[in-house]
This record gives structure tokens, sequence and C-alpha cells, in this order.
DNA sequence: CGCGCTTTATG
DNA sequence: ATAAAGCGC
């Protein structure tokens, strides 16, 4: 059946650098003497939502690792920059590939940049073969008895479940030509921040498709069994962290989803834990899909009653936010290891998220932005769609009143204080009692633990009693629809 | 993926 | 008397 009806055909790589389980690369193979794989870079294709600094970082890194992985199967990867429907365009001119292969991106600007390449393509009579890669199931296609997108999450992932989440995954192609058309080099590209930030991130991840199956790999044979528990404790490493090399799509939910059944089936693991961490793929599925339907998604309150929400303009408390200088222990933790290391434990982003829009009144979106900037798996649809959560605007989001209180979380989830520690060096020497709330600290504990609460760490930047009740009575207060 | 108050269980 | 469980916001 696999008939060659190319001589060569163009492969173009978006969030999907990977080789193995990719439809595009795997068709193009199939059907073409010879595939030309090539990275597009252009700021203006992702606008308004070009990429954060982290996640320039990380695709810096990705791009090395997958320009070596196919290499030592012959090939070469092509890097240009510019407008992909240009880019493409001279891309064919020079190369004479008639067809153009690409797995498909669902955001609004993907979708419009996915219209206006196929139709130059369509016009110059060549071919274009999409696909879906990077999702469970395309957004469009899950859809409730109505026929209409879900809006609560538990009856979305059932569904999805009935559809079936276990298929058969595609082989990466076992050689490649290398090819004769110019390239630029990836320091062309310019991706690496300029001040040296890139230090912390360069110690904590190691980018790329090779990587993501080991810490798959890893993540089933030691952390899966106790991922129920172990998940929430930002202080132990009870996440699978493939958050950045699934947004980059070097591995696809599928492949993960495979590899925790034929573990659970194997080694007749808890089926609960394996539950729960599809849970997250199921969350992370739930988002693309909401993003696909209602493409307002990153920009305004999907529920209609914050529209005019009083948010707070307070840009020196989003300030100290941003840099951990809150005076509260697990919101400057989680806020560092933010900025060290481009990554932060999922629960402690509901905390920090909790506290800005609740306790500072701060606007989601300001929350939204710095995540985007700063996480190195910035995801446009897991992003917009968690803060509006959080925020109690979303779809299926937080009741109004639930509000985190950062103390009492830093003690159920940190209680030993490992986390706040590690984050909060100035603060090691405190006893955990103290810990969870530094200026409670008496004068005498201070001098014996040499901590000067006020000098070597803030005192709270807000009351957290007066401004919950203040975000409860205004959350009340919202309008009512008709 | 709360909080705080009330009710109920337990020794 | 205290802790766990229940419940409305």
């Amino acid at each position: 059946m696999s008939h060659t009806r190319y001589h060569s055909s163009i492969v173009w790589l978006r969030r999907d650098l990977r080789l193995s389980d990719n439809p595009a690369l795997y068709h193009a193979c199939q059907q073409s003497q010879q595939v030309i794989i090539v990275y597009i870079h252009a700021d203006d294709d992702d606008s308004p939502w070009a990429m954060g600094s982290a996640s320039r970082w990380w695709l810096h890194h990705s791009l090395t690792a997958l320009q070596q992985q196919i290499s030592q199967l012959g090939g070469r990867l092509i890097l240009r920059s510019g407008p992909a429907h240009t880019t493409l365009d001279s891309l064919i001119a020079e190369s004479g590939a008639e067809a153009v292969f690409w797995n498909r991106r669902y955001e609004a600007a993907h979708r419009e940049q996915d219209r206006l390449v196929q139709t130059q393509l369509a016009q110059q009579g060549v071919p274009v073969h999409d696909y879906q890669s990077g999702l469970l199931f395309a957004p469009g296609t899950v859809l409730n008895k109505e026929g209409l997108p879900f809006r609560v999450f538990t009856p979305f992932w059932q569904a999805c479940q009935k559809l079936g989440l276990s298929q058969t995954l595609l082989p990466a192609p076992a050689q490649l030509h290398t090819s004769t058309i110019n390239s630029l080099s990836l320091a062309d590209l310019k991706l690496l921040p300029s001040i040296s930030w890139g230090q912390g991130l360069q110690a904590e991840w190691q980018a790329g498709e090779a990587q993501a199956h080991r810490l798959l790999q890893a993540f089933c044979e030691q952390a899966l069994n106790d991922y129920p528990q172990a998940r929430d404790e930002p202080g132990i490493n009870g996440t699978s962290r493939l958050s950045p090399h699934l947004a980059f799509g070097e591995i696809t939910p599928r492949q993960i989803i495979n590899a925790l059944l034929e573990h659970f089936i194997c080694q007749t693991k808890d089926g609960g834990a394996c539950d729960h961490y599809l849970r997250e793929l199921g969350w992370r599925e739930f988002a693309h899909h909401c993003l696909y339907h209602f493409p307002q998604m990153t920009s305004a309150p999907l529920n209609r009653r914050f529209a005019a929400f009083p948010w707070r303009h307070n840009p020196a408390l989003l300030r100290a936010w941003q840099q951990g200088k809150t005076g509260f222990p697990i919101i400057d933790a989680g806020m560092r290891q933010l900025w060290h290391t481009g990554w932060m434990h999922n629960r402690v982003r509901m905390i920090v998220a909790s506290f800005l829009t609740k306790n500072a009144l701060i606007d989601w979106r300001l929350g939204a932005e710095w995540f985007w900037d700063t996480l190195v798996d910035a995801d446009l649809a897991s992003n917009s769609f968690n803060w509006q959560w959080v925020a109690g605007c979303g779809l299926d989001a937080a009741p109004y009143f639930r509000i985190f209180n950062p103390v009492t979380q830093s003690e159920k989830l940190d209680a030993h204080g490992r986390y706040l520690r590690r984050w909060l060096p100035e603060l090691s020497t405190l006893p955990a009692k103290w810990l969870h709330q530094p200026w409670k600290t008496p004068e005498t504990i201070q001098e014996e633990c040499s901590i000067r609460i006020g000098i070597d760490y803030p005192t709270p930047i807000l009351d957290l009693g007066s401004t919950r009740q203040q975000a409860l009575l205004l959350h009340k207060q919202l309008p009512k629809l008709h």
C-alpha cells in the first residue's frame, strides 16, 4: 500500500519537534523518495502570542536535539525565518518539492496561517497533507448529544474515554536523506536570552524527544504509583515534568497513554494512579478543545458576568508577586522557582494564581502574561484556561468562594518546609512552625535564627483576611445576566 | 483544586 | 473535650 507519489516533499514542523508518532513526517516518508524537514521561525505568525522568553530558550535546545537526531538518520534539519507562506513558497521554488506535509495547530492565529498557506499552495497546484497529532482528538470532534461543545470537564472526559484513548503509534523513519537546500544556523534565529538567565534553565532541563521518553520511563517506574498523593507536594518529585516536552510536541499524549497503560498491565500497578494521571492529560485536552470553540478565551472572561470586574491597578503589587517578594513564603517560593527554572509545581501555580486574582484583585490576564513569558511549558490553551479557572470566570471554573489560603496550603502541602527552604534560603534556619508565616516569628526566635523579618525577608504585602472578605463581597455583587 | 461553622463520633 | 465529618456560601 505504501506507494511513492512524490519525488520530494516538505515536512513543515512547528509544535511537533519529534521523529516518532509524527503523522506528517511518517506519511511524507511513506509517499516521497526524499523529504525536506523544515522549521520556520516567525514571531509575527504567532501574534499576538509570540513565544515568551522561556519558550524561546526551550525551542533553541529542542531544535538542537532535533538537528542531532535527524543527522543521525542521515538527514538535515532546514531552518528558515520569515512568514510561513512566503518561506514555504521559496522553499518549493528552490527544492522543486511537490507536496507539503504538516501537523495542524488549532489556535486561532495558526488556523488562519494554515488557511493562508493552503490557499497559496492550492493556487500553485501543490498538494497539502495535514494531520492531527498533538492532541488525543481533533478539536471540534468531541461534542455532547446536542452536537455542542462540552462546558464541563467530567462529561467531556467521559466522552473522550468512550471514544478510546489508546491508539497505535507511528514509528520514526528509519533513515532520511540529506538536502542541499540553504539553511540558517540556529544562532541566526536569536532564540536565547541576552541576560544570563538561561543558566538556571540549563541546570534544570534537557530538551528533546529522547529526554522526554527517559522522563516518561522514569515516571512510570518510580513515581506513578504514588502520583495521587505525591503530586500535591511541591517538595518532592512526584510529577512527570513532561509539560514542556508536551508543549513542544517532543512527545504526544498518545505515546504517554500507551506507555502508562503498558506499564499498568505489565506491573499490575494501581489503576487509580494511572487514571489520575490520565485525567491531567484530559484537562490539557479540554483546554485545547475549549480554546478552539471559544477563541476569545485568551483575552476575555468566558463568564460574561466578569466583563466589568473592577480589577485593581497595582503595579507595585504585581511586581512584588512576579519577583517573589510578597512576604508569603509559598507564594514567593513558587514565583522564584518559576523565575529560576521556567517551571512551577502545579499545585503552587494554583496558589499563586489565587493570591494574585483574589487577594491582590489583579486581573488574571496580567498573571497569564507573566506565565506566558516565564514558563518553559507555556501553552496558550492550558495557560488561558487555567487562569480563568482560578479567577472563577472560566468554564467549569472554581466557585467564587474557593480562595486558597497560602499559609494553610503551605502547612498542608509542604509540612516540613522542604520546598520553602529550597527556594527561600534566607528563611532556611527558621523552624517549620514559623516557616509558613514568618511575620509571626517572636523576636527571640528571630535572633536565635539570625533572621530579621522585614529586612532579610519581607513582611506580608497585604492582609489575607480582609482581602479575602473584599473578594467574596465583590464576587457576590457580580451583575446577574439575563 | 476552601473556609468556617455546626453536628456527630469517640474516649 | 476534642476531633472528624457534614454542609452552605
